[in-house]
DNA sequence: TATACCAATATGTCTAGACTTATTGATGCG
DNA sequence: CGCATCAATAAGTCTAGACATATTGGTATA
C-alpha cells in the first residue's frame, strides 16, 4: 500500500483546477449544472479526494463554482465576481515612476469627528481622533492629496510618530497591521482647497479614494484621497487566484 | 495509533490563522520577526502540520505573513495588502436600491477598434468589434452610462443576442465566464454627449470606471462606464479571507 | 395535507506520513 | 577572498483514511 514514486510539489490541485476552469469557459459544464461529485473527479484524475476537494475550493473562491455540502458543486450562475486590488505605496509608487518623492503635512491636529467621517469609522460622532492633511509630491508637483483620521485608542505610541518625517501611510503600514478594510470611489469637482493644494483648477474632476482600515481594537484609520486630475487606478487580476503573495496598499 | 474523538470541520485552522492573526496586531511577533516553524507550531496547537500548514496559507494569502522555502516564515514588513472586489450587477444593483430598472440602447455596430481601445484589449487596432452604447435607467432617472466593445471572437452566437431586450452585461455574465479582469477607476469632466444621456451637465465629475474581461479564447469585452454624478463604488472586505462566496460583478 | 423524522449523500475538515524542492549556511578549494 | 559544493532545513504538496455536518428526499405520523 506504498506504490508512489512521482512525489507531490508538482501542483495536482492546480492542473485539476485549470481543467475544471476549461471546462466551464468551454461550456463542457455549463452554468448551472451539477458537476461529477469530489469521488468521481478523484477517480478521473487518478487523485486523492482532498486534492479535487482543494482544486474545487479554488475554483469556487474564484467565484465560478457554488459548493454545498449534500447539494454538490454547480457550476455557478453569475460567475467570476471577485477582483483583488493591488495599489501600491504612495512614496513606492511615486518612485517606481522615476520621480523624486516628497510629502508635506499641511494640518496636523487633534479634533472632534465630523459624523460624516464617524459612521465611516464606527464611532461616535464627537470623537477626538488625530486629523492629518498631507500632500505627496513627485518632483516637487502634487501627485495626491490625504486627508486622514487616525483613532489613537486604536494605535498606541501615536504621539511618537512624527508626520513631518515619515508620512502616516507609512508609518502605520510598518507598525500597524490591519485585519480588515474597505475602499470606496467616487469623483467629485475641485473645490477652493483641493485645487490649491493640487495646483489645478476649481471644477476640475478629481477621482477621490476612500479608504477605511481595522484591526481588534477597532478602527485605525480613514483616509480620503484625492489624486491629481487624470490619476488612473487599477487594480490587478481578479479571479485567478496566484498562489503567490504580492502587492501593496496604503493605510 | 488513532485516539481521535471530536472529530473535524471545527475549523482548527481558522482558529489557529486567527491566532497567528492576534500574535501579529499585538506585536507580539514583530514585523520581520521570524515565527516558529510549522512543526513546533503544531505541537503547540496540538495538530497535525497539514493544519498548520494551512492556517498560515490563509494568513500570507492576506498579505500578513512572508512564506519561503526553507527560509521560513516571517512577518510581512508591508502587511494586509489585498482587497476583494464586489460589484453588484447594474440591474440587481438598482433594483436592490427600491428602483424600476430599464435600459437603453444608445448605439449598436460592427466598427474598427479605436487605438485606444485596442491596446486595452491587446488586440490590433482597426479590428471590427461590436461596439455598443447603453443608458441604464432607476425609475426613468439615468444612473449609468456604459460604452462597449465586444469581442466576437471570443464570443459565439453573439448575432443571437438581442441587447435591447437583455442588457449586454447580463447576457455576457450569465453565458460568457471570464478567467481574468481588470478593473480601473478615474474621473473625467463630463463632455456633452455624457451630460446629455446622464442628464446632467456639462464639466461635472464623473467616475468611470474601466472593465476588461478575458477568457482562454481572448478578450470578451471591455467597458467604459460612466456614472451619475455623486456615485460612489466601494468594495468589500480585504484581508481576511472568508470560506464562503458571495458577490458579483459586471462584464 | 402538513409536519416531523430519518437515512443517504456530498462536501468540510483533520490526521499522520511521505516525498519534493528552494534556500541557507557551512565547508573546502583555487 | 571569492566561488563551487553539499547537507540540513522549512515550506509545498500529495495520499489515504476518518469523522463531521448540512441538505435532500423520502417515509411515517398527526
Amino acid at each position: 500500500m506504498n506504490e508512489r514514486q512521482g512525489g507531490p510539489t508538482v501542483h495536482k490541485a492546480q492542473s485539476i483546477a485549470s481543467e475544471v476552469r476549461r471546462r466551464i469557459v468551454e461550456r463542457e459544464w455549463r452554468q448551472g449544472d451539477r458537476i461529477p461529485d469530489e469521488a468521481e473527479l478523484a477517480v478521473e484524475f487518478d487523485v486523492a479526494r482532498s486534492t479535487v476537494n482543494k482544486a474545487l475550493q479554488l475554483v469556487a473562491d474564484e467565484g465560478l463554482l457554488d459548493r454545498r455540502r449534500r447539494a454538490g458543486t454547480r457550476v455557478a450562475v453569475n460567475p467570476a465576481r471577485k477582483a483583488t486590488f493591488s495599489i501600491p505605496i504612495v512614496r513606492e509608487q511615486i518612485e517606481q515612476a522615476g520621480m523624486a518623492y516628497s510629502h508635506r503635512m499641511v494640518t496636523q491636529r487633534r479634533s472632534p469627528v465630523p459624523a460624516q467621517v464617524a459612521v465611516r469609522l464606527g464611532l461616535p460622532e464627537g470623537e477626538i481622533l488625530l486629523h492629518l492633511r498631507t500632500v505627496h509630491y513627485g518632483d516637487g508637483k502634487p501627485i495626491q492629496l490625504e486627508d486622514r483620521w487616525i483613532n489613537p485608542h486604536a494605535v498606541p505610541r501615536l504621539e511618537q510618530a512624527d508626520f513631518r518625517r515619515i508620512n502616516a501611510n507609512e508609518w502605520l503600514v510598518r507598525n500597524y497591521p490591519y485585519l480588515r478594510a474597505e475602499f470606496g470611489f467616487s469623483a467629485e469637482n475641485a473645490n477652493r482647497r483641493d485645487a490649491r493644494l493640487l495646483q489645478t483648477r476649481q471644477g476640475q474632476a478629481l477621482l477621490i479614494m476612500h479608504r477605511t482600515t481595522w484591526s481588534d481594537l477597532g478602527p485605525i484609520t480613514t483616509v480620503r484621497i484625492a489624486f491629481q486630475p487624470g490619476h488612473f487606478v487599477g487594480t490587478e487580476d481578479a479571479t485567478e487566484r496566484s498562489p503567490s503573495r504580492q502587492g501593496n496598499a496604503q493605510q
